[in-house]
DNA sequence: CTGTTAGCGCGTTCAT
DNA sequence: ATGAACGCGCTAACAG
């Protein structure tokens, strides 16, 4: 069924039907009921190719992150195809955590703009936007200072959280630390050991030992867990790069005799929902996640309107106490 | 960049620059190369909704699931993504629990076929099927005697996996179960909730009671568990449709000075990644769904390619027994 | 307000 | 082995 049927059906040229369509306004009340119902009766939709074809544009936007298997990715995902699906477009996902590969991949002309949560696996500002001709949004996890004023992204202040956990820690008395970090060089990666680099610099009185794991697999971060347990100098507190490795990290503790947290602190990052319920439940520094892929996906849209001008939109992180910690900081004690 | 300007810096026309890219076999070795190296020189990528509008076809396969923030479901997408990328296709993922929103929005003709994890929200054979026009694979847990000769599709043996899991329970001395079902409607929540009750209509000596939670949300699970606690005839075993839900269940019951497993076996649905380092370790019914995705978009692809033949795989389930349980049944206890 | 028509970029006969 | 020309379905001037 294509648009020269139903004018025929409906007695019109197909200009008429394609107004109809895309200027209703520039159509008479009375074809335009007549055309709308031959469109309704027949259950036509115009050829999305040809349109493309024709418009030069496709009414889809391009989704990239790393890995499907994560929640925070999700969480972003979930939130911009809400919006996105509101207005219309269509959502393509492309997961992948090699920078080749999306380069050798993605067809920009076959999207009219990208959400890209760089902090998986773009690592140089450069290279980052060299080659992409549509607009889009980045979804970053960066400190305030850094951001660019030519590019528009949301982004929810990771290093603050990873200094704010760190922070809490340490005014818990805590002054040997243990942190997991996640084994891979994304961004978001770097930007939270930068932080925790940044924050000891400062802390002359403290001692840091940080290991990697890496950040899908679990039994890595368990033994990670056990290197630091096995030192000389042993931490008296944790701080994981994400729940999960948090979670592990504990069940070793736990099945070596050290108390959580009486024995040792543990801090987590994401607030995944299962953080709740484990024992003790997880303490974690939580972001909007949803939030930032809805807002992502707003500022695209704008963009997408001709609105030229780049935008960022900074969220905030929070630091959710829970039973990993001994939580005796009086300002923190307050608001629990 | 489009093929009329490949010809001209080729010196050639565009039916050869065409069949050099469709049918590089129909073009002399000498032009082919010349023009490749042309092509390769300024970039140039045929336009997708050209080639679309010409061929008939998109290149792209549309992924539908209920949701992004689901283990399972992500696995199925990455398995699949994993496949179809491999065979140049895109991968357009449409994640909703809504069969309206399903028929509304999904526009059938900016795919060439679709791979629909059904169980999530399509809970007719009827509907399921009725307006579908491109070549689908679905993807469902359901027993083996259901399956319908002339549809395409892989599923694991979910039935299966809840019998297994209940009987394992039965076998440890369990008489009295709490089962912790997802509250909605799914088809893959209806098929284990009929694995349950057949289940009990065979075991004359047990008592049951399901009892439902939102499968997203763990604090209703953790309720739901408080409930089944509070029985006059409590349970001495639970099964939970899902780990996340089951570890809820784990929280209530440690909280409340019930032991796990000693007073309380527990057994989840999925392994997921974190069940393996909770405390206890909690045992579950899995299923592999990474390849589940993969063998579906294998199957797809064989459709494409003029396969019409309907072909169904089956994946099996298995019993992973780890601290939840407590492991005293011989057969099993000898392969651990 | 409506109709005619020329592209959009590519694949594909049909000639040569 | 190669080229000229038409058509895929739609939009957007332009003309009326």
């Amino acid at each position: 069924m294509n648009i020269r049927q139903i004018a025929y059906l409906a007695g019109v040229s197909v200009a008429t039907v394609s107004r109809c369509i895309n200027q209703p306004e520039k159509v008479s009340e009375e074809t335009r009921n007549h055309i709308i119902g031959v469109m309704k009766r027949v259950d036509y939709i115009p050829n999305p190719s040809a349109k493309s074809l024709s418009t030069g544009y496709t009414k889809t936007i391009l989704c990239v992150i790393p890995t499907l298997c994560n929640e925070f990715f999700n969480q972003l995902v979930e939130g911009s195809q809400a919006v996105l699906r509101e207005a219309d477009y269509k959502v393509l996902v492309f997961s992948t955590d090699s920078i080749e590969d999306f380069w050798r991949r993605v067809d920009q002309r076959s999207v009219d703009g990208m959400i890209i949560s760089g902090s998986g696996f773009i690592n140089s500002e450069e290279l980052r936007m060299a080659k992409i001709q549509v607009p889009y949004v980045l979804i970053e996890n960066m400190e305030q200072s850094e951001s660019p004023k030519d590019v528009t992204y949301v982004y929810s202040d990771d290093y603050k959280g990873v200094q704010m956990a760190l922070e809490y820690l340490y005014r818990e008395g805590n002054r040997v630390f243990g942190v997991i970090s996640t084994s891979d060089t994304y961004l978001v990666t770097e930007r939270r050991r930068k932080a925790v680099y940044d924050f000891f610099m400062e802390k002359k009185d403290c001692r840091l030992c940080m290991v990697k794991a890496h950040y899908a697999d679990l039994q890595d971060a368990y033994d990670a867990c056990g290197h630091l347990m096995r030192l000389e100098e042993r931490p008296t507190a944790i701080f994981a790069f994400n729940d999960m490795m948090a979670i592990a990290a504990m069940r070793y503790l736990v099945l070596h005799g050290i108390r959580v947290p009486e024995d040792m602190e543990i801090m987590g990052f994401d607030d995944n929902p299962v953080a709740s319920f484990v024992l003790p439940s997880l303490s974690t520094v939580v972001a909007p996640n949803y939030q930032l892929g809805e807002s992502a996906a707003r500022l695209l849209l704008e963009k997408l309107r001709g609105n030229a001008e780049s935008k960022s939109v900074l969220f905030p992180v929070e630091l959710k106490l829970r039973e990993t910690t001994r939580n005796n900081v009086k300002e923190y004690r307050d608001k629990l």
